[in-house]
DNA sequence: TCATACCACTTGCGAAGTGCAAGTGGTCGA
DNA sequence: TCGACCACTTGCACTTCGCAAGTGGTATGA
């Protein structure tokens, strides 16, 4: 099966599909965010993405295997979106890219504290965390300890340090 | 000193820099290319930039201070391109886009390979192969091994294998 | 020295992507 | 049944992208 695109390179394919200014934002919020409805990620949203182009993004996503979306039970109207196997296996690309972002940008010191703590933990605590996302968004069983939550911890007392 | 941008998220900033869908490539083809002057971008393009955004790219790049130019002693017109620090730390991040896109898109063998070596060698090997970069674009010594040889040999190999 | 090829880069233009504001049509709670 | 809500669309101005052709300076060989 002949690859499409531009050229068969991995990096060039994974470039056409995540290469823009959204689609990464957008799984980055489902993922450290925990984000899971259009409402949650238009509302939240730090950079304040439109909301024409994340209907877009998470169609695309969706439609690329990135995302699924089930219907809320609770709300008709309302879908949830979660990570696939393969957006979860984005977490060490999303972790380098916080890294060199905090050294080689104006990242902001809040913002930077869970870049900092996933940098330090390493791949073991990659590991973790993505265990831990196939159980929010897979249904896998839940691990012992919590990434998500020590993460979050972390990012909430740097805010209220900075107030 | 406010960050710029839609946000001070590291993640963020750094799709703002590099977020789109040709500048990772250009400085993929600087790193494992060995590509250093706007001919030589332009002309081997597996994808094929095209000249105009070739040229911005460039000039973005090296005003971000992901590649510095310095004119051609041979040739008054031409500029050779080199990678600075801040790009060279990119490599693990390519390391695991190629890594990703080999599992997750339709990614073509031969083009795979180098992606392959870079994900069996892990941290070490990146660093070896950061160090060579260092000595080619920064003047720094010539490290022992070669990893870039290793990278291209087997490239190499396995086009020639596939014919 | 002069024609020719080369080379880095620009220009013009249609197509696609982005940002913003307003709208639509279905759903929920009172 | 009314009004608020919500997921998502539409319209429009603006920017970026992709392609093809062009421009003007530079090396080269007769």
């Amino acid at each position: 099966m002949p690859p499409k695109g531009r050229s068969g390179c991995p990096i060039n394919l994974t470039l056409e599909q995540l290469g823009d200014r959204w689609s990464l934002i957008v799984v980055r919020d489902l993922m450290f965010g925990n984000r899971r409805t259009y409402g949650e990620l238009l509302a939240a949203s730090e950079e304040g993405i439109a909301s024409n182009v994340l209907a877009d993004r998470l169609k695309r996503l969706t439609a690329s295997g990135l995302l699924t979306r089930r219907p809320d039970p609770q709300h008709q109207q309302k879908g949830i979106y979660s990570l696939t196997e393969a957006s979860i296996q984005l977490v060490p690309l999303l972790a380098h890219m916080g890294a060199w972002g905090r050294r080689h940008t104006r990242a902001s010191k809040e913002l930077s504290v869970r870049a900092e703590l996933l940098e330090e933990g390493g791949a073991r605590l990659w590991s973790a965390f993505m265990e831990e996302l196939r159980h929010l968004h897979l249904g896998a069983p839940r691990p012992r300890r919590s990434v998500f939550g020590a993460l979050q911890a972390a990012y909430e007392k740097a805010m209220a340090q900075k107030a």
